[in-house]
DNA sequence: TCAAAAATGATTGACGTCTGTCTTTTTTAG
DNA sequence: CTAAAAAAGACAGACGTCAATCATTTTTGA
């Protein structure tokens, strides 16, 4: 019942290990009949190389890169300290991640960081997409060099990624949307979308996708989205102003950064505040949550986002097809919040 | 940068490679200061053990087995698939996964199957959890075998089981009850809670969750539970009695099974259906949602669990602490689905 | 102080694979 | 038919750990 080996193969096909050996390993200079009944061989005993022996043998170890926006958003370092933990986990499976920094919303930025990589360095890189066409040509330039890069959280470098891990933010804000109209069951209503900045494409999105299924209910009416600039008390200016303007708002859909001060607004909102909708659970947004401020929070669950990017980097650096990430927007109401430890992680 | 090897321990430690291994694998036999010298040669060098070197070495395998319901449940042929992917892509870990089927819901014959594994079968056990004190009684008695069983979906067996991976019922009708609650915004309503058995005691926390959330709101009344005892003709007719005799029911959930008799039934309504919140994403509820005939889904993600209850089978068998698995239902709606393939792992 | 016991050291052959070298056999071409 | 080239085989030393044996040194107690 033990697994074959290699030894197993060869002596299958009635040649040399060293031939066995060739084959599997594609060094070249073995006879085609012989590559044959080796194949054949491999085929019929069900051999799989024992990778782990293998990596032991010719001291193969995996470097990973993780280029991660730098920032006092809650989310970067959430996402941070998530990777930082796995890292540690993955060790004992010969995986040494390094992380590097780059400035927060700066494609210029991780172009340049990424242009930096020498064919020594690594063996994959992930990097937090933003649009750029140099950031394209970095990942290119990677993946001439052997160096497979996949984007995360936010897709990008079109098909010079070798892989998108992160979820489809037209379906974060359909789910959104969806929610909000749900909450509103047969009320009519205006919602105030928020978001960082219309250019950021992730925001038009999830804008896209609210407006879709709000646009179903006619007596649901979408308001001009609100543009915070990632400025905290453009938030505050802004919010307050429109809310005056308009008493009879009645959902918010908070698309980008910048919570803290809507939940801060939220908090001094007399008795029937509009239902609201967040992205991400921060330390931040957990407690709105739990207190009643806000009502639902999409999440799209970065622990198992790196995880699942981990698993793509090292099915690609061995050369398998990596398995099919599908990372959808998760819901968290008042009731279903993870453990305070978790982020999907061991404790 | 090479990782130290237990050599180099022994060198820093100025002791002889056998007498680091003896302290490392404990074999005994070692004076005091030279345990000492060597832990702190491992403390200061950062040593870990290579794992996999070790596996090799021992030609070490683990065999787990899963028990798992066997029965025309959708959800429980979901699983089943599931852990057989899983088992698939875990075999290059040297991971052996058996399955081995148990008639569904019935402690007792489980118990008997727990009570036929001998010493040498296996390493780990996973079973579906189930109320019972022989069952109890099985996993005792695995556990002074030396083999820990964990329990899966279901927790059951009391501190005799290594780890429970599964969700709290209690958080998922909570979950339940507040997107109902959330459904009916400020109308009132009454709300029908289905379910199989309310001897069940996973059925009865997800009632009691619900039922929590709901009595916030004096305007929404919780109906009498209707038991259906796993029988889909029951389903028919219970459920159509009661929405005949009241006509006023604004929301439903199902606790249990037998959703197939419920969409059905759901499908023939006139326009204003009642909200539907079912459990389990299934080829007959995930269309039914996607049609809009129910509202919600609360998944368990079977996928998550599974490969979380290996990793904690993986860990307790290496004698490691168990990753904390945090298990959170997860709501779909119409937009938020997973990929048609998607069970979560490759395709 | 000496023998017994305890502790330590030295060494070896696995585990399954990789990689290199060197020899032998077979095939091919002239 | 012969020389060269191609293919195949044999073998050995790694990788880091385990597990066992045997020899040597140190400690202990009478």
């Amino acid at each position: 019942m033990r697994n074959p080996t290699l030894h197993d193969v060869a002596r299958a096909a009635g040649v040399s290990y060293s031939t066995a050996d060739r084959v599997l390993n594609e060094r070249g200079g073995v006879a085609e009949k012989s590559v044959l009944r080796v194949r054949h061989a491999i085929e019929k005993l069900g051999y799989r190389r024992d990778i782990h022996a293998a990596n032991l043998s010719r001291r193969r170890s995996y470097a990973f890169r993780f280029y991660l926006p730098h920032g006092d958003h809650s989310f970067f370092s959430i996402l941070r300290q998530t990777v930082e933990q796995q890292a540690r986990q993955r060790l004992a499976d010969r995986i040494a991640i390094a992380i590097h920094e780059v400035p927060a919303l700066d494609a210029e930025a991780l172009a340049d960081q990424l242009l930096l990589i020498g064919r020594q360095d690594c063996d994959c890189v992930a990097f937090v997409g933003a649009d750029s066409a140099r950031l394209t040509q970095a990942v290119s330039r990677l993946a001439g060099m052997g160096i497979p890069a996949i984007s995360l959280i936010s897709d990008a470098a079109g098909d010079a990624r070798a892989q998108y891990v992160g979820i489809d933010n037209r379906v974060a804000g359909r789910t959104a949307g969806r929610l909000i109209r749900l909450a509103h069951s047969r009320r009519s209503g205006r919602i105030l979308p928020i978001l960082g900045k219309l250019g950021v494409r992730d925001h038009r999105d999830r804008l896209d996708g609210a407006r879709e299924v709000l646009a179903e209910t006619p007596a649901l009416q979408v308001l001009a989205p609100l543009e915070i600039l990632d400025r905290p008390e453009r938030m505050r200016d802004s919010l307050t102003a429109a809310l005056h303007a308009d008493p009879g708002v009645t959902g918010i859909y908070s698309i980008g950064a910048g919570n803290r001060a809507l939940i801060d607004i939220l908090g001094r909102l007399a008795a029937p505040r509009p239902f609201a909708v967040l992205h991400e659970l921060t330390p931040q947004t957990r407690p709105a949550l739990e207190s009643g401020l806000i009502d639902a929070i999409i999440d799209q669950k970065p622990a198992e986002e790196i995880r699942s990017a981990i698993d793509a980097m090292k099915a690609i650096a061995d050369r398998q097809t990596p398995p099919a990430t599908d990372i959808t927007p998760t819901i968290y109401l008042k009731d279903n919040l993870p453990g305070p430890a978790g982020n999907g992680g061991p404790a």
